[in-house]
DNA sequence: TCTAAAACTAAGCAATTGCTTAGAAATATA
DNA sequence: TATATTTCTAAGCAATTGCTTAGTTTTAGA
């Protein structure tokens, strides 16, 4: 009945996701998502409603790809000691794929932290309660600790983990495996 | 000779201060600054030079604030505890001048992490080294810590210092204590 | 009191922003 | 093969950006 369409919306997705990384949302433009996307503003429009619904996207593809790492986590049964190698992975897998710095997520909670933006805002808040959940779970594991430790700590780690992904975009390797090491010398 | 400037240029900065805490840099425009200032944009420019001309005032005009936690952190006989403080301080003063939400200047260093900007950068990484330095002093007057610790805590405080501020945006006072409390519980 | 120099106002500059649209090109079905 | 429908190209939209400038107002010193 019609033309077909030249691009996969996924494989596009992808490209744009890496740029949104490298620069942050508002430091990307349209026009250089076309560059990079490979394709004209009328279909990005067109696929994707508006910048905004290109960088919602953008995080579902993150999310997704982040959990190979987080469905690792889930299924240790090591308790701390999983949340510390996720902790590490953290700082290691997002150098395999695409080579860019810290945490799309953590990035975006660090942009959009200030404004209040109800559709990002929600994407944020239900990663971080996701993460704080998974902690306290693996926390639990440790039969000494006690309900009020558990939170506690849980709390500790999701700040921890944020200050983490921030610091990896500028700090060196050893600076980061200090910061994991003593991180975790306090559960 | 000539009319007389009817600001003052530290009391406009201070304003301008203000304004980029709140919004970061790009976020603000010259427009806003105008009104925010109270001053055409030909004064602001006369004065200042460019919009990073008033940042960068800005910038030491919140430095110069902040030196009174640092002081007392410099001053203080108390090694470890004084840290602690300085931490308690950090998240407690910003509210006491301008109840703006975070630091000034890690939510500088985090806006510009991804980009190359000099004259930012340098500001930035002398503050973190300024405070490195007066960790590992503090750290020092423990004489049972040897100097490959104390560096080690260093690097992990001042993540950890980072990381807080960054925190101290959206997250709530017991979330923030908690942290403080057992980030502190190793050192 | 006059005047030269600085401070001010307000309009305007080109460049960039997110987004739209008119029209050409392509193609699955009838 | 013809056509209806979607995809695509490329130009253009108003709004906003940082910054400039022509022209007016003020004021200290001659």
């Amino acid at each position: 009945m019609a033309r077909t369409k030249q691009y996969n919306e996924q494989e596009v997705i992808e490209k744009a996701m890496s740029l949104f990384w490298r620069n942050g949302y508002e430091n990307t433009s349209v026009r250089m998502l076309e560059k990079e996307m490979g394709i004209n503003q009328f279909s990005i429009y067109a696929s994707f409603g508006c910048k905004q619904g290109v960088f919602l996207e953008s995080i579902k593809s993150y999310k997704a790809k982040l959990n190979i790492i987080f469905d690792k986590l889930h299924k240790g049964t090591d308790g701390v000691s999983d949340i510390k190698q996720f902790f590490y992975d953290s700082v290691n897998k997002p150098v395999e794929f695409g080579n860019n710095k810290g945490c799309l997520i953590t990035n975006t909670y660090n942009e959009f932290a200030g404004l209040e933006d109800q559709l990002i805002n929600e994407q944020m808040v239900d990663f971080m309660n996701k993460l704080k959940e998974v902690f306290i779970q693996k926390l639990r594991m440790d039969p000494s600790k006690d309900e009020e430790t558990i939170h506690q700590q849980a709390n500790y780690l999701v700040l921890a983990k944020h200050g983490l992904a921030a610091a990896s975009r500028v700090n060196t390797k050893k600076e980061i495996d200090d910061y994991i090491d003593l991180t975790f010398k306090n559960i």
